[in-house]
DNA sequence: TGACAATGACTGACTGGTCAGTCATCTTAT
DNA sequence: ATAAGATGACTGACCAGTCAGTCATTGTCA
């Protein structure tokens, strides 16, 4: 945001002859590493002191300077990685979004019965988002997810929509196999997953005042839905 | 946040002998108001306005003086109402929730089936919160939440263990009348809720790619734990 | 192979704009 | 008359973004 400033005197440039003796803040000891592998691990340790850092203190509040330092970087560093605090933050949701939809998405081989696919997806989620790092990642989004649209435009493409659409296949399937029998649910799909959602926030937001048994819930929901489990 | 500063000096404070003139925008042409109730209005006014601001921006981006400038007011006069940014953030959300609950708590005669009782609470919220100013409300406790532990307690004392324990006494009683067959939904009134959570949210992230029929959707969900309505 | 030069990644002090909170002064109801 | 209410210019802390300078790494030549 800052505009083009004059070339910048020097005002005695000689005073900083002390500086360095202490760079290169105490991290990786490896000494044979590339220059682009450097330059990827420190890009790594930039996006997980933002992830940390945007997720205690939200966008506005967060402090370039604290990122860095928690990065073990000189704020500099961070502008030779990204253009500014806002692309940066775009950027990051979009580094750590991504593998967790690949891998989630990779579903298991499509034996038994609808249920069972639901459920080891369910579980997946649960280890995967609920209560972790990327938990609160999914918060954040929704917190300032008015301010960057670019940030929700990318969100619900990359994963709400897609969510939604192979939750609709799923319900499509089970509702032919005769495992659901209400047909409606096709047209809400958002109702299969609305629990996991409250799971997450309920996690950030209240677990310390009632913990709740994420897994226990999605169980009961499940058996709302496909009815309660056979005992065979 | 900004820290207790000192003092501060007065620097030549008679140059200021202009300004008036121009002073209290064009709003209420009322002279016969009292002073309580003049001051009561303008709390009121600066509440909306604050309202409308952190909603619009979260609590870090949102800066004092639009918020004067949307109530039509000084900047001096916040602090005659608020202590700082930060008091005036935690007794809006007071302000603001209080009345929500009382008029959402206030049940209707409770005649009928308990599906219609809790039909009547669907429909009261989504007229009085899904898809409105209160909606989004709730949206910006969950994105400051973590950083107002304060308010994230208020919110849950106030609000979600007041509605869990209602919901449950809900399901209780459709357990015992038969209503409702799956008994472990008393365990997890959040299931009975989550649609709804999940429509508050979806409208303020997503109406604009994909909007989403509430009402129907909230319909579909009862019919799930209630079983579809017999058409007698 | 060893020495020197070129490169560009990295640093952090610095700048300028921003904004929460203050207070001397003015206004108005009682 | 006068005290409570209201105003908005002002202050100082704060912080995003910049850039001159440093030095480890890589490339080149004898």
């Amino acid at each position: 945001m800052r505009m083009i400033k004059k070339p910048a005197k020097a005002t005695t440039p000689a005073t900083r002859a002390n500086t360095k003796a202490s760079a290169r803040a105490g991290n990786d000891p490896a000494p044979a590493s590339s220059r682009a592998t450097r330059a990827a691990e420190r890009r790594a340790a930039i996006v997980d002191a933002a992830m940390e850092e945007f997720i205690a203190r939200g966008f506005a509040a967060t402090r370039l300077d604290d990122i860095a330092k928690r990065a073990g970087v000189a704020k500099g560093t961070i502008y030779l990685h990204f253009r500014d605090k806002e692309s940066m933050f775009e950027e990051l949701v979009r580094t750590v979004i991504v593998p967790v939809v690949t891998r989630l998405t990779a579903l298991p081989p499509p034996a038994g019965s609808v249920r069972d696919l639901v459920e080891t997806f369910a579980s997946n989620f649960l280890k995967e988002v609920i209560g972790t790092r990327r938990g609160d990642l999914v918060r954040l989004i929704v917190a300032e997810g008015p301010r960057f649209p670019s940030v929700a435009d990318f969100y619900y493409r990359e994963v709400v929509s897609r969510g939604i659409a192979a939750m609709r296949a799923l319900i499509e399937l089970a509702i032919a196999r005769g495992e659901i029998r209400q047909k409606n649910l096709a047209h809400y799909p958002q109702i299969l997953v609305a629990p996991a959602m409250i799971a997450v926030i309920w996690q950030s937001l209240f677990a310390r005042h009632a913990p709740l048994d994420a897994q226990d819930m999605l169980r009961v929901h499940l058996d709302l839905i496909f009815g309660e489990r056979s005992t065979t």
